[in-house]
DNA sequence: CTACTTGCAAATGCTTTGCAAAATT
DNA sequence: AATTTTGCAAAGCATTTGCAAGTAG
């Protein structure tokens, strides 16, 4: 992965730099994880590596650009990204529990069918989606009707 | 809808104030539209009503608590909301064009079924969903292929 | 009269930006 | 050597909050 930054970053006239590099290595150590810029910084200290958060924000948005990193918003103000999977074939949904905060990610058979349906509907084409379920985990659902 | 409105703030022993009311009168003369606070004021403007921006995130707050507003996040840093249309069976996406920002509601009659696979896959309760398809709206298609 | 609500201005918190110093090409 | 990137501090912007004055019950 990290050539292939090295060669977007050229192919766009853009710098490969240490910490454009360490930023990635972060977001690829944690996959499954949805960072936000004050998370990332605080997995750099982890591993007593600074880099400023004004570089942070340029970078996640650069990797953006390029493809690396998706970004996400789950409404409590705060963007976070994760990993874009290229040899995911399918595209995934987040589950969220209201309740601990708990995110799964799963892959439903359902959506491409359902992405049919709108274009066909509404004459757009859809590119792409964002698609979060609300609810209660099985952990916080036992815990809360248990007692 | 604004005799409910009086009767939920009693309930919860809120005071009904006139602000609350034209708040809520906004949203009801808006139908399909998507508000932000900014724009609530400006369309209190637009009839003469001075209401200050801290009110408004105030009195919309409360309207989504008490559930005559439903809070939305389309990603540009701004929350918008809409009403709630009680006698709406099945609830509604939003298909939004990246070009020009138009949003389109629809409804899949494939939601109820998505959403009960993922309920069977991960057993979490879904009681809540947020689907957002992004994409090229039929205008700017053919203006960005036409020429 | 009491408690809640409003409006203002200030504060907050995330994100962006200007600029000089540092690093890449 | 030229140009991009970094880090810092300051600015920006949507949203929240403290507080005195106003209003509903």
């Amino acid at each position: 992965m990290y050539e292939e930054l090295r060669s977007e970053l050229k192919k766009r006239k853009r710098r490969i730099t240490a910490q454009r590099e360490m930023i990635l290595k972060i977001f690829l150590e944690s996959k499954g994880r949805h960072l936000g810029v004050e998370e990332v910084c605080r997995e750099l200290l982890n591993r007593n590596i600074r880099i400023s958060k004004a570089t942070v924000y340029r970078a996640v948005e650069l990797l953006v650009d390029l493809g690396f990193l998706r970004r996400l918003n789950f409404g409590d103000g705060i963007y976070r990204y994760e990993i874009v999977d290229r040899s995911e074939v399918e595209s995934h949904q987040h589950v969220i529990c209201r309740v601990c905060g708990k995110i799964k990610e799963i892959n439903s058979e359902m959506v491409k069918k359902i992405v049919s349906e709108i274009s066909e509907k509404t004459g757009y084409i859809i590119e792409n989606h964002d698609l979060k379920f609300y609810g209660l985990c099985p952990d916080c659902k036992r815990r809360l009707s248990g007692g």
